[in-house]
DNA sequence: CCACCCGATTGATGATCGTCAAGCCGCGGG
DNA sequence: CCCGCGGCTTGACGATCATCAATCGGGTGG
């Protein structure tokens, strides 16, 4: 593992307040590993022996029941996932699968959850990050529940324009189908979806999209931030903890 | 508090690990209230202060936008609720209310995080709880984005049957008003939906539900254990990570 | 005892969404 | 260069679901 890796692991909220003795530890068993796009990287169901980190690349993570399939979120680096499942020493619930070539670090299970049991300031942490992976979630499912498929793509654009500094015009970060799967519908309803936009200044041309009157838009939208996460980009790397907490913006 | 009630607590899975000395530090502030039905304990987007434990009663987690509102999970004692916002000290992303009436502790946050930050095998419990509720909730977000209503519903069911011992038939536990919500569709597609069942061997009388033919049913429910947690009743309070533990059953 | 309220049910109608089919377009291989 | 594949789009149709309205029945209070 590449000396800038290890700092980059090491810089993690989950990591930064652990002792180097835990970290250590903790890192000892682990190896990195390069992905092709399109692998399995753990399939639904099986048990799980290392706490995934994403350093590079794209993961998509999916549920599967009766022959369909649907997208649970898609991750960029820096993010660890399938951490639940590690910390209870748990089946997986859902599959992972690379949708870009990945570069993705494998810690041992075993021992984060020996770390835990010893090092009260890295189980804080990793309560905190456990508890924003919670929150996302509940934003989710409050998403799906409560939202329609032309609402849940227009803050799905909104969130995207925010998060990818706030031009009018930015790309989607992947296919149109996997957003299709992500947002809980069809690619031909995301097709009918966007069509619906163009009335609400939403230019499509390929993977580019433009938000011409964000106002508009913003009215259909009806964006919330007990929902949706709209948090700038940021320089160093950001765990799952400080996206919850940032509109209170209590680190630096 | 009682005495009963402090050994209740003290018997969650989130406490029985800890020393005496924590679980002093965290009750020590705590009070026990009683709330009638209807009662708002929280609402969304406020400040949270407080980890609540239901010990007795009946409690519904909800969200809220667009005028809409959809109830996320209905809770049974003995289990905490918003951990993750307390664990974060962050604003909560969804209202609490009680649906019966109900005895509820509640237990300062400001404690709970510095004793968290203290002694690690509780912190360890904290991350294992954490990591239930998420699990859970990857459960019912798999649920609604895979399922269409009558097969939520038959699943729905089937959990129940078993969480209530098995027996051909049992009593739903709440108003089906609440349990539409739950389900994610109107009361009016709620009865339609059990109107369906009818042809799989469901019969309903007001609040009870008999299963005349399970095999029937679950041909259609097609219950999946990385969706549904059919985890039987037990005698010892349990808390969320066990509830996700309880195949491997290693605890006793 | 009756009036009233509220939850549950049923029917009719429209909106949303999934499915099937066909066609378009950009890209890589033969 | 042309072919073919795969992703995207569009149209037509059917299934699912929400909404509005009316009705039924149990429980409460006057």
């Amino acid at each position: 593992m590449r000396v800038v890796d290890v700092e980059r692991v090491r810089g993690l909220p989950l990591f930064c307040g652990a002792s180097d003795e835990t970290f250590n530890a903790v890192t000892a068993g682990a190896f990195l590993q390069k992905f092709p796009a399109g692998t399995t990287l753990l399939h639904e169901g099986d048990p799980v022996d290392f706490l995934y980190v994403l350093l590079d690349g794209l993961v998509e993570l999916e549920g599967t029941w009766n022959d369909k399939e649907t997208t649970l979120a898609v991750l960029r680096p820096v993010s660890t996932f399938i951490f639940a499942a590690v910390a209870l020493d748990a089946d997986a619930l859902m599959s992972a699968r690379t949708v870009e070539r990945s570069d993705i670090l494998m810690l041992s299970g075993e021992a984060l959850r020996r770390a835990m049991q010893t090092d009260a300031h890295f189980s804080y942490a990793a309560s905190q990050e456990l508890a924003g992976c919670y929150r996302g979630l509940v934003r989710s499912l409050k998403n799906h529940k409560l939202r329609g498929g032309a609402e849940r793509l227009a803050n799905y654009l909104i969130t995207q324009k925010v998060r990818q500094g706030g031009a009018e015009t930015f790309t989607l970060p992947h296919e149109k189908r996997l957003l299709a799967s992500l947002l809980g519908m069809t690619p031909e309803n995301l097709s009918r979806a966007f069509a619906t936009l163009t009335g609400y200044g939403v230019v499509v041309n390929g993977p580019e999209v433009t938000i011409a009157r964000p106002v508009v838009l913003e009215r259909l939208a009806k964006p919330d931030p007990l929902i949706d996460n709209h948090q700038p980009p940021s320089p160093a790397p950001i765990g799952k903890a400080e996206r919850e907490l940032w509109p209170a913006s209590r680190a630096s």
